[in-house]
This record gives structure tokens, C-alpha cells and sequence, in this order.
DNA sequence: CAGAATTGATACAAGATCTGTATCAATCGC
DNA sequence: GCGATTGATACAGATCTTGTATCAATTCTG
């Protein structure tokens, strides 16, 4: 019982008429009386109940045309489905996360899938860093934001996006009231990081920087989400260096200050298996990423922009929490 | 994209490996690879990654992987339903009968048909003789019990069961206490008949059997429903001549007395139409419901008992309503 | 590091299957 | 009864499928 077979019977039991639907089949009638006798002979069932008159169904042929339309369809929405999984209009992308990738862009990557393609299923899947570098190795999920400053072992990827850290104070701080600190000021103050186990990289960072600016951090409290590190901050535990879309939170409680040190900047990479490219939805949702991702500007383009105090939007933002 | 090359692929999808695959196939190598080729050209996809080493699904082979399977499945299960409904083991029967079927064994038929032919979609259709004759002409019912005395032109039929009528009293009638009565002593009685419409041979049945008795019946009410008649003569509105069946209807205020003279007998004939016999679900259903047919005891046999006052448990409940 | 073993790909020929042309037998309508 | 129409049959050519023999590439083993 072959799809071509199938495919004959059907238009024949719409017809009901061998000249006619072989003619619509593109194709002579003792083929198509061929084909069919030979269908009823494989089945050993009658399908029609030919007068030489006229053709009609047999029950069975009444059953097996249902059953036939049906097969023949879906045979053709599976042609469908694999043709548009393998040019990367159909599949599944499983995108890994950190929170903050809320505040980057995530909601426009989403968008933009949505409208760019409908048909992929994309879920979403929120981790650490270090557990996404894992997952990507272990194939549970495609792509992910990591907070790294350099491509993972054994992963491709490319920065997504780039921003210097700020300090976050308590509004009680003696220095809530400045623009710009310098780290040396807090050397003193008990630190809140987030958690060294789910982004290494973020945990050196801000050590990193205090020890480029003369001291030792007093890490008090580590913490596995930034909205937790600047809540802990504003109910008063310490202070903390904090990538400046955090400033955009609105934690009541918390300020935000421009650091007077060059800091090493939270950086964002979108990363991936080498492998996956293979996969045509993987590489269509990178594109897509990459067309989303924001400007990057020249890093000294934006330095000058800050110690001269010319503010963008997003730094005026920066003074709206108290 | 025909089922052949279709189930090459399944079997080299789950194996993954095109020796082993062609082997399962009953096949040698080259050809698997040439029919997976074909596929992969015809489809315009790649479905394997061959690393001359190991063979791995590519996205849109995992896809087609599950679909396959899928659609094999169901051209298996398909081919089964087909040669199911020919053999008559599966199908669909309409069966349209009067409602007094219901005491006349429908209950036992459809058990029957559960026990028997449990893949059989039997859907019953109340409706009255008439109806159901026109129905089957119209193919709208596959077999039929109507209330005839032979077989309805253009159907075939066989006399299913047969029962004399008895008269119906209301309790308060001045014969209520008689066990047999002759019809002649209801000359003047108002009759309660059953629809002429719905059923003709029943309507001309009892006409015919007053004639017999010498007199002209007073044709008062004609109802659409057995247990409707009944339900008239309980109250008051007149006599009735009713098929021995009714008896065990306990409508409180009626009773029923067998009829001296020899009336005509209620039948109930199974017909279908002659052509319905190809399909072979109703040839099983027919055999079945043969097989379920009341003994049909010779008429003088029964006649005698009759006469001479010896009852059957059926006869004995005769008398227990009032 | 060389050779054996295993993998899938290729070439080619034989066989099976499918299709078209020509023709036939049966039925229906006039 | 005759012509028109229907599906069936015979047969040949084209296409597709399969098997044998062989090859190139890779991996494992000693």
C-alpha cells in the first residue's frame, strides 16, 4: 500500500470514473485499472464495485477514501514540516538566560521571533552562566546569554552587549548623594556580589576592580539574583557594584552612582555549540539575536561621553531611585 | 516521498548505522543508500549527517524521524480498518425500529452485537414503519423492524417474530373480568387504534379482524405510540386490540383478555435493501440478529394451547395488571 | 606508525515495476 | 440494433529498484 497508490485511489474514488481520474492524474487509464486492481489484490479486498457502467464504493472503499485523504495530507504536511525545519522557519530553540537578560533586550529578542518566526518554539530557560555553559555542552538547550569576558572552551559566540558597572548604595550612605565615587571610597564598606558559583566571571570582575583601586572588598553577603543584590543594598547590608541597567530597577532605597575608575564591564555573550549552526533554526535565531543585539559603540567614544557628564537617557535614569 | 523510502528511513533512523538498517530491511547496503538519497534529493533536505564513521539525524531528520513513524503507523492501522470493515468485523449499522422493539428483544440484539461485534458502531433510530421503509430506500438505515405482513416491495426481509393480538380493557369496562372475550361483544365500543400513518398493516390488521367479527369498529383516537394506546384505554376513552407484548406494559388500569376468534397476528418483519447485503457488516448483523430471533413455533401448535386455556408464563401475566 | 577492520559511497548489470498504445468486451441509450 | 462509452487486457518500452563487486575514508589495534 504506496503513497502513489493511495494517491490513485483517492482521486478515483472522487471520481468514480477511471477515464476522468486518470486524466486528472496525468496519466492513462489501464495504468491507473492496473494499480488499482493491484491495491485491491494486495489488500485482498474489494474497493469498488465496477458495473462497466458505473464505478462505486465498496464500504471499505467508503472507509479506506476517509482514511486516504487523511494519510495523504498529513503526508504532505510532513513534507511541509521537515522542508521548513530544515531551512529554520519550523523547530524548537531552548534560549538559556540570566535574569538581568530581562532588562537587555530579552523581551525584544522574543518579539522578534514572533514576528520573524512564528513557527520556531522557543523557550526560554533561565540560569546561571555557569550552568548554561553546561547545558549547551550537554545539548538542553541552543543558545544562551552568559556573562563571560571571552568566548567559553569549546563554545562560539560573540558579545551581546557591554556596559560598566555603577555602584549601588544605600540612600543612608554617606556618599548617596554623589554623582560620581571613586571605588577607594568604599573600601571600607561591607560588600553584597552575586553568587561566584553561577557567574565567575562577574565575582572576579568586581574583586578585580576593587584591587586595581588599592584594596581588598569585604564580601559580606553573595547572592544569586541582581535584584536580590540591590534589595540587599537598599534595606542597608553594604554596597555593591552593579551593571547600570540595574539602575533601571526603581528599588526604593537604593541609589546608583557613576564609578570614577575604569571598571572591567559587565559584558553579555551570546554563546553557542559550533555544532548547532548546523541547525538551520539555531542559525536564524542567531541572526536574529545579532540584528537585535544593541549598537556597540566604541568603548572610548562612550568613556568620554561620562566624565564629561554629558548624560544619555539611560544615565539620567541612573539618579531616579532614592 | 513514498512509503517505501519512508520506512527505509524510520528503520535507518532508529539504527543509525546503514549496514545494520539494510539488513533489518531484508536489503543489501547500496540500495538503502541510494533510496535515502533519493529521499534527501526529493525532499530537498538533509536528513542524515554521514561522518563516514557514524550516522546522526540532522534537525529536520529528528522531525521526520517522529513523523514517519507516525504515518506508518497509521497506513498499518488504516490497511487493518479496511480489511476489517470488508470482512464485515468493523463498520457502521443504523437500525431503525419501532419502539415496541423494545420488548421484543432489541435489548438482547444489542448485547449481542457488543458481544459479537464490538468494533461495529450500531446507532438505533426509533421511528415507525413507514419511516423506516422510506429510510432504508434513502440508505439512511441499514436494517429495519417495521410491523408488516410480508416483505415491503424492493426490500428484502424474514418475519422476525409473531404474537396474537389480545384485547385491551379499561379495568371499569363490563367485560374487564372476563378472560376471553369474543370481538363481536366490543361492536359497540369506541376503538383506540394505532397511527394509520405510521404504521398501515397494524391500522389495517385490526380493521380487518372487526370486519371478520361481523361489524364496522368505531374508530375514536389513533395514537403515534403502543403504550400511548394503552395509556388511553387505562383511562376510560375506549377498547383496544394491542399485540400480546403490551401485556407486560403494567399501565395500571387496563386489562387484557385473549380474543376468541383467530385475529390477524402482530409481525415484526427485519428487512433491508437487497444491495445492502455486499456490505458484509450487514450480512454479520443479519446472521446475529437470525441468531436472536424468537423460536418460531409452528402457528397450530400455539393456536391449540390457546383454545384449550393452558398458559404460558407470558399468558399468565396477562391478568396481573388492573 | 602501519595495517586490519569497519563505514558508507559508487559503478554497473539484472530484475521488477510502471506506463503508454492499441485493442477488446460489455453495457446503456437512442 | 447500432453507436457511444465504460473498464479490462495484451504487449512493449521506459523507469525504478536491487544485488554484486569494489572503492575511499576513518578508526582501532598491535
Amino acid at each position: 500500500m504506496d503513497a502513489r497508490k493511495l494517491r490513485y485511489f483517492a482521486v478515483l474514488a472522487d471520481e468514480r470514473h477511471f477515464g476522468r481520474a486518470a486524466q486528472k492524474l496525468s496519466l492513462s487509464q489501464p495504468p491507473l485499472s492496473y494499480a488499482i486492481r493491484q491495491l485491491e489484490t494486495e489488500l485482498g479486498v474489494k474497493l469498488f464495485v465496477r458495473n462497466s457502467r458505473n464505478v462505486r464504493l465498496t464500504p471499505a472503499g467508503v472507509v479506506l477514501q476517509r482514511e486516504a485523504q487523511a494519510l495523504l495530507r498529513r503526508m504532505d504536511e510532513t513534507e511541509q514540516l521537515v522542508k521548513a525545519v530544515a531551512d529554520g522557519r519550523d523547530g524548537q530553540i531552548r534560549l538559556g538566560f540570566g535574569g538581568s537578560m530581562l532588562y537587555r533586550g530579552l523581551p525584544a529578542i522574543v518579539d522578534e521571533f514572533r514576528a520573524q518566526l512564528p513557527a520556531v518554539d522557543l523557550s526560554l530557560r533561565e540560569m546561571g552562566s555557569t550552568d548554561q555553559i553546561e547545558a549547551l555542552h550537554r545539548d538542553e538547550i541552543d543558545l544562551g546569554f552568559v556573562h563571560v569576558r571571552t568566548t567559553p572552551t569549546g563554545l562560539d559566540g560573540f558579545r551581546y552587549h557591554a556596559e560598566p558597572f555603577v555602584a549601588c548604595l544605600p540612600a543612608t550612605h554617606r556618599h548617596a548623594k554623589a554623582r560620581r565615587i571613586s571605588l577607594s571610597q568604599l573600601h571600607r564598606d561591607d560588600f553584597v556580589l552575586f553568587s561566584r558559583k553561577r557567574s565567575p566571571d562577574y565575582y572576579e570582575s568586581i574583586i578585580g576592580s576593587c584591587l586595581s583601586a588599592g584594596f581588598v572588598p569585604n564580601v559580606r553577603h553573595e547572592l544569586a539574583h541582581w535584584l536580590s543584590v540591590v534589595s540587599c543594598v537598599a534595606n542597608g547590608l553594604g554596597v555593591a557594584l552593579v551593571p547600570r541597567t540595574l539602575a533601571s530597577s526603581r528599588l526604593a532605597g537604593a541609589v546608583f552612582c557613576t564609578i570614577a575608575e575604569e571598571t572591567i564591564k559587565s559584558e553579555t555573550w551570546c554563546v553557542w555549540k559550533p555544532k548547532s549552526l548546523s541547525n538551520a533554526a539555531v542559525a536564524k535565531s542567531l541572526a536574529l539575536i545579532k540584528a537585535c543585539a544593541p549598537v556597540q559603540r566604541p568603548a572610548r567614544q562612550r568613556r568620554a561621553r561620562m566624565t564629561r557628564g554629558v548624560r544619555s537617557p539611560r544615565d539620567r535614569a541612573l539618579r531616579r531611585t532614592s
